[in-house]
DNA sequence: TTCATTTTTTGCCTTTTGTCAATTGGTTTT
DNA sequence: AAAACCAATTGACAAAAGGCAAAAAATGAA
């Protein structure tokens, strides 16, 4: 519970009965290594935070390729967003890197709680604006032309990623080839 | 009006008494082609919907060059919503590419509105919702790895695109060279 | 219409990235 | 310790995309 206080900090204050609430919606569950959490096609029933661990989010094409979209990481919320608010099947899948713990409800006691907390409607709207303009920095890299261009970008702006993330779902998450991100690395 | 009425369709039932409040709220502009309505650096104060015209989205990186980040056409949505939802400054600019008609509203005059109306806030996160599930599309073709395939995709997925964007735009918006993109569609 | 300006196309050559195959390095299992 | 496995690297060559300059086409203004 801890953890969903820090993330909420700064965007409402918590009061007690609030808290309770919360506790009586949540749940924790620890996941094991390369476990999927969300199928692709599915409507995402889950919305939580990442306490510990690591997820990686990512979509499979025509050709079975799969194509990482993006990377969660310790004290970050974890939903597909657009499914689990919108009730539509998720365009991407998630799954886990590491032993991952996450705090989490799902749809009916999320919108239970709402229903008697309106003003977290606002949380909300905060917590998708934010996403929202994360998913324009990612496009900021993926926007600069050269693949180097585009791991310096990532190293600046996400060092977690290298350091925790296996090479190939780097390399795909900047849309190169293993290869050539084994390339740029030996160059430095 | 009726853009708004039927933006708004499928997501709420409107009320008279809400119509009216929004009629209220409401202004309408008409921008010439290649108006900044929004600078990137900027918090944005308004929001709207974009009823007859086009608009193009983008930032400069620090060596001047401009980044399309996507466009708008007639009847879509038009905020820098993480910079508006969240006051914060907006990591992108937006510029006419047609004489374009808005309706719209600023962030005082929305929040009264909200304030009145409190459950529109699920109408903003199923918006919001919308955009980050419209991203993540986009993501999807960046990360299809031939240009000619990113082409293809938007051809598909965005033909409004190649009918009224200069071919400049659409380059940029792909990641790719004019004369690239030029030579993509020679071969056809 | 004609001239001027902007947008798009084309040619030539360079650079970047991809592909495929082989190798190295490290980890786990037996 | 050896075998098996996975991740990461390297090499050689092919394909894709970029850069620059010039030509052609389209657009707009006088």
């Amino acid at each position: 519970m801890e953890a969903v206080k820090d993330w909420l900090k700064g965007l409402v204050d918590v009061t007690d009965e609030e808290l309770k609430a919360m506790n009586d919606i949540a749940e924790t569950t620890l996941v094991k290594p390369n476990e999927v959490i969300l199928k692709q096609g599915d409507v995402a029933d889950k919305i939580g935070l990442l306490i510990q661990g690591a997820v990686r989010t990512y979509f499979t094409d025509n050709d079975g390729t799969e194509h990482i979209v993006g990377f969660a990481f310790d004290g970050e919320p974890i939903a597909a967003v657009s499914s689990f608010f919108n009730r539509v099947p998720s365009p991407v899948a998630c799954a886990t890197l590491e032993p991952t713990l996450f705090i989490w409800t799902d749809y009916e006691r999320y919108n239970s709680f709402i229903n008697r907390f309106p003003r977290y409607n606002s949380v909300a709207v905060n917590a998708l604006g934010r996403a929202l303009g994360e998913g324009r920095y990612r496009m900021e890299y993926m926007h600069q032309t050269s693949a180097k261009a585009r791991y310096d970008s990532m190293c600046t702006l996400h060092p977690k990623i290298i350091e925790r993330v296996p090479l190939k779902y780097i390399a795909s998450y900047l849309g190169i080839t293993q290869e050539t991100l084994s390339r740029i690395r030996a160059k430095k």
